[in-house]
DNA sequence: TTGTATGCGTTATCAG
DNA sequence: CTGATAACGCATACAA
């Protein structure tokens, strides 16, 4: 019967390994048990051995062994994010807020941000859940059944980020809809009746459709037209801004206005304009989405409506935070905002 | 002596936990030594039982536990990163190369992007640590000696990003020093002497402090000034650049040039232009260092330093993976590039 | 308040 | 090729 304490082979050898539990309970002269408390409720130990065990501890250079930890408690403190094509995205500011409020409670995040092909797989989630995250936060309503599935098979909570709230499970975003609608009428309101449209492809991103959708809504709602010539789904980014609004101008597709399905968007196409000596908003109206507002900065004239991008991340981890706490959670109303800087109706 | 292998009570609790090995195998009428060979190394392992062990894990929704994996192993596949003030920098390109350089390898990433007084402080990395990841990437070669002892009690291979190569310890980075004399120099074959200059703040960022070094030393080369009332140290945005720009607008200082540390700040400090009536480049140069050369569909007559950030993202997670495995690794030499699209002499 | 002993789920070693 | 069994390092129920 392996009853009796062995002394470990190597308290003797120095430091083979980093020191463990063991190693600063033999320093302190008390038992491992008493580690462990005294260094996760300081409350249940005595004044004394408590300071002795702290002393020993930091004189090791001692780590908690986070996996021995998990295996024992079942909780890692640990939250996986699912984020494509982060990179080149205004995403990068919604995880900034998302990490910032779990590590108020001690969470880390574990990121993923798959590119190209390797976006859709459940492999990813399948290495989170390896790594056992508490819980997940995944983009957009758009996920596998296969996630979806493993996500239920070991009841690991989760919350869809910048995804149309309301859909059942737990989401957190805007209304994607009404912003796109508010443009629309923003630029109705001002007399424009043909307009073009410059935005995501509607087929990969889920918010890209919901956007156009509600552009293309308010379209009906105020007897607007959009010009099918001046309608162009592309990728994310200045050059491709730039890109579509010089085919549209060659094609001189007779629109008054341009709305654009993001800043970086818009930002390119400011400059085919400028380029093509188009000017804005005399000869033509442009407006946009964005969350940092820098196409303002760029180009003063244009309207866009402020996204809360920020705002989703941190509501994402509250509400995670929430649902591993057990507490009861609200989903805050994220609201968007219409800044309207100059504008003309059609020249 | 507790040797009969006990049939564990949640054989028959269907799933009050997620599978375990034990529960596959039982299923598969196997040990728990072969379920786990055949999971991890099928060669060792005859086709019939194999088979039988893959079928039995998936009806069971198995996913390994990685915290038992980790403490039997001592790896964890994990790589820590922690990046400051992550969410409004070029960072993000970085991250998304490190992460998908990792992913390659089957790692995943834990990233700590602290904001504010955070930053500063080495528990952040003791986090990291406890997590057990296997290497870190830290970001430029200001880390608290806290942090590098940590690292060394721990014996945790680091890289250290966007940091001046040669100092010693691994670091992934390109010459600060020559970008910023690179532009000067271009500054000054045009025949501008008297610049000025907007970067972050150099107490707080190295690479903002080696940068403006760069071009301190180049002024001096070519025999140039810095105008000291057009000399400003701020936070990088659209909106610092602006004010900066338009503060030294007021001063009517008498450059011919400005230099940007970001093009951040450039593309604020267009518009403060635009609206100022400035013309660029006919009354004033404008140059500035960039990444994803945005700033150049805004306003074409631009001059950049192309900044090989993404790449900076991919050596450091190639050094790590090369570490990990015992393999010789050599740096690469990241080049900056001068992008020079219009720009003349002094007005 | 403290010590003891067991379980957590895998991997690895060592016999068969 | 397969089975049994000992680590791995910590938390915790139970005893003292």
């Amino acid at each position: 019967m392996p009853t009796a304490s062995r002394p470990s082979l190597r308290t003797a050898a120095a430091s083979a390994r980093s020191a463990s539990l063991a190693d600063v309970a033999a320093l302190a002269g008390v038992s491992t048990g008493t580690v462990s408390r005294a260094l996760s409720r300081p409350g249940m130990i005595s004044e004394a051995t408590r300071t002795r065990v702290m002393e020993a501890a930091d004189r090791l250079g001692y780590v908690v062994n986070g996996a021995a930890r998990a295996l024992a408690m079942r909780r890692t403190k640990t939250i996986g994010a699912v984020v494509p094509r982060f990179g080149s995205s205004s995403f990068p500011a919604m995880i900034q807020a998302l990490e910032s409020t779990l590590a108020e409670e001690g969470y880390t995040l574990l990121l993923s941000a798959p590119e190209g092909r390797r976006a859709q797989q459940p492999d990813i989630l399948r290495a989170m859940l390896e790594r056992g995250v508490d819980a997940v936060a995944l983009l957009g309503t758009d996920q596998p059944p296969a996630v979806l599935a493993m996500l239920a098979a070991n009841r690991t909570p989760f919350v869809q980020m910048w995804a149309p709230p309301g859909s059942g499970s737990d989401a957190v975003g805007f209304d994607e809809h009404a912003a796109g609608a508010q443009v629309v009428a923003h630029l109705a309101a001002l007399g424009h009746r043909r307009i073009g449209f410059v935005g995501g492809h509607s087929r990969d991103s889920e918010r890209a459709r919901l956007r156009f959708e509600g552009v293309a809504w308010a379209l009906a709602r105020y007897d607007m037209a959009l010009d099918e010539r001046a309608f162009i789904e592309t990728e994310y980014g200045f050059a491709e801004g730039f890109a579509a609004m010089q085919t549209i101008l060659a094609r001189r597709v007779p629109v008054t206005a341009m709305v654009f399905g993001t800043d970086y968007l818009a930002a390119g196409a400011l400059a085919a304009l400028d380029q093509g000596g188009v000017a804005v908003p005399r000869a033509l109206s442009v407006a946009s989405f964005n969350d940092n507002d820098f196409a303002a900065y760029l180009h003063p004239p244009l309207t866009t409506v402020r996204l809360p991008i920020r705002e989703i991340g941190e509501a994402a981890g509250r509400l995670l935070l929430a649902r591993l706490g057990g507490q009861p959670f609200e989903l805050p109303v994220l609201k968007v905002e219409l800044i309207v800087r100059a504008s003309t109706g059609p020249a």
